[in-house]
DNA sequence: ATCAAGCATAAGTTCAGCTTAGGTGTGAAG
DNA sequence: CTTCACACCTAAGCTGAACTTATGCTTGAT
């Protein structure tokens, strides 16, 4: 019978690319991990892996061996979760990863909800970027997180992680309070109406580059952002998808993004605009309550917040009580501000 | 992560019923496995088996690990059943298993014809009993098996084993030739309109004890075997399903049969019938070349075979190979003979 | 050329998982 | 009721699979 652990490290040898990385993330020496893949190389009599200059890759065999791997371990998770659930109570440790900007909205509303819920659960919180959640999760050094995608930046799949949604939001262009300032009052008037928007499922045909072209109110997002062509920009991070989606909007709107200031903090990107230093998105959630001294236009472009867990966890009553509290504070923040909204 | 092979042990028990006998058929000691089982348990932090009496029972929450541990298994099956392929060639042992009588029909034909597509497999028979035979499959006794099922006697679903049917054919009665005797000739013709019923489906409508009534040719089986009712029986052994069949046939047709010899081969229950010892049953393959001395009497009752072999093994070279040969073994006997049939 | 990254192999070490041995509770048979 | 065999569990010791450490090779960047 093949051999469950050898198979995870073929796995995670896939997902992370070299032997010492699977290695570091599993905690063994580098020649543990080489000498249990030779064994399962031998076992399997077929070559699962060819060097490549100073690294391994996996051979098609390997990589379809890897696609049983998944499957299996995706069952034995969710074997586990149903046996977690099968004992008396919740409660142990719980670690949660989130993107910053959930950090000090959506988490601390869900950690209050789920502390009344479930007093036992000790929830432990770490900010992570979005792309580095799949391999904690796998590595478990995290048991949940939230997530996020941006329209223009296509999540791509992995079948070692399950989702749940838990909020699309649009994302709006700060620009300098200037011109054509719009007072927060109208910023207001104008997030309500957009909310339609939302509901219409327009949000769904906006992924895709070109669809950006039909937005709900008449504006395109080359109208949009036009304006601004000549700004300097202040993204997020590079390497984030943060950062790619800001990019890729501004190609979509006919324009390369003069790009000034990188950083990946919603609060401060609104204080570089207000200090003048230019122009940069913002998601609806860090753009109310309405900061003064810029300008807020709703973009037909938008942001999807999940929740992320081991492919088959979703039965375990840990992570099913945080996804419960995290669509709570959702769904009380939207009700409350009338701002955000749960797809579900 | 949950350790497959002690999965496998706790699957073992749900089916073989005690520890011991889980030893036994994977060749340890009852220790080991009481140990292993123990650590199981505990990693669950669920109670998963309780002593019942001298032996041991499943509690709700193993029965249900044991679920998982089945799709673990399939799963791993079909990832060395595909590795399999991906090693060039097909050779190496092949275990059969038989029930007897397709030990000297679909068995030769299938390994002539498998010896002449892949002379390096070097294939083994044994004779086991089909309710025996998904053990064998599961202890790695087995790699593929022969079986078959009757009317009245439903074929227990095992999640354990994947089937291919092969053959399915009509089961004749022999009756001693006495006062309404019919001749070889008249024996054959019967044969030949009965194939109508078998392709009309009119077997599927068969297999539960009531709808027996409706026959095809308006004979039900109450009428056929009636005027044997006070006649002495010629049964498969006790314990066999050829032997329920027998039983739950006679019943449905309204009478006990009062059984005085129990023989597997049908061979010896020809002769015995012949010999005006009683009357008996047999598949059509057992009753051509029509023997000598005796009444043949074609039933609206099935004899289903199909080829078995350890879930998610299909893709094993070996074992498609197989399953290859004893379909075109069993097509070649239909089509010379006419008198067998491939229900696929 | 030099150096670090990455993998493989050799050799030593450790502990999980096995066997052996012995004890307990159960159910059947005398 | 006693006896005995069966099935399971626990304790103790042993063995080998799987790990670490140490070392060398190849590759690609500086």
């Amino acid at each position: 019978m093949l051999d469950v652990r050898r198979l995870h490290l073929l796995r995670e040898l896939d997902r992370r690319g070299t032997i010492a990385a699977v290695a570091e993330a599993l905690t063994f020496t580098a020649s543990a991990v080489s000498q249990q893949l030779g064994v399962l190389e031998r076992e399997a009599g077929v070559p699962l892996l060819e060097r490549s200059g100073r690294r391994v890759i996996l051979t098609p065999a390997g990589r379809s061996l890897v696609a049983h791997a998944d499957a299996v371990l995706n069952r034995l998770e969710q074997a586990a979760a149903e046996l977690a659930g099968a004992r008396d109570g919740i409660g142990g440790p719980l670690r949660i990863g989130t993107f910053p900007s959930g950090g000090h909205t959506i988490v601390p509303a869900a950690l209050a909800e789920l502390a009344r819920r479930h007093p036992a659960l000790e929830p432990t919180v770490r900010e992570i970027e979005s792309a580095r959640v799949s391999d904690g999760l796998r590595a478990g050094e995290l048991d949940v997180a939230l997530v996020h995608d941006y329209d223009f930046v296509p999540a791509t799949p992995d079948t070692t992680v399950d989702e749940v949604p838990l909020l699309e939001e649009p994302m709006y262009l700060v620009s300098p309070a200037g011109g054509e300032a719009m007072s927060a009052g109208e910023a207001e008037a104008l997030r309500t109406g957009g909310a339609e928007a939302l509901r219409t499922g327009g949000a769904e045909a906006l992924r895709t580059g070109e669809a950006a072209a039909k937005s709900g109110s008449g504006d395109t997002l080359a109208a949009l952002l036009g304006p601004c062509a000549e700004v300097p920009w202040i993204t997020a991070r590079d390497g984030t998808t943060g950062h790619a989606m800001a990019v890729r909007a501004c190609q979509a709107a006919g324009f390369q993004p003069r790009i000034r200031h990188q950083v990946n903090d919603f609060r401060t990107v609104l204080a570089l605009v207000a200090a003048g230093q230019g122009a940069g998105f913002v998601p609806e959630m860090a753009a109310v309550p309405s900061p003064a001294g810029v300008m807020l236009t709703k973009l037909p472009l938008f942001r999807r917040s999940k929740v992320a867990f081991r492919a088959g966890g979703g039965a375990h009553p840990a992570i099913a009580a945080f996804v419960a509290a995290a669509t709570t504070a959702v769904d009380v923040m939207a009700g409350s501000g009338g701002r955000v909204r749960n797809p579900a």
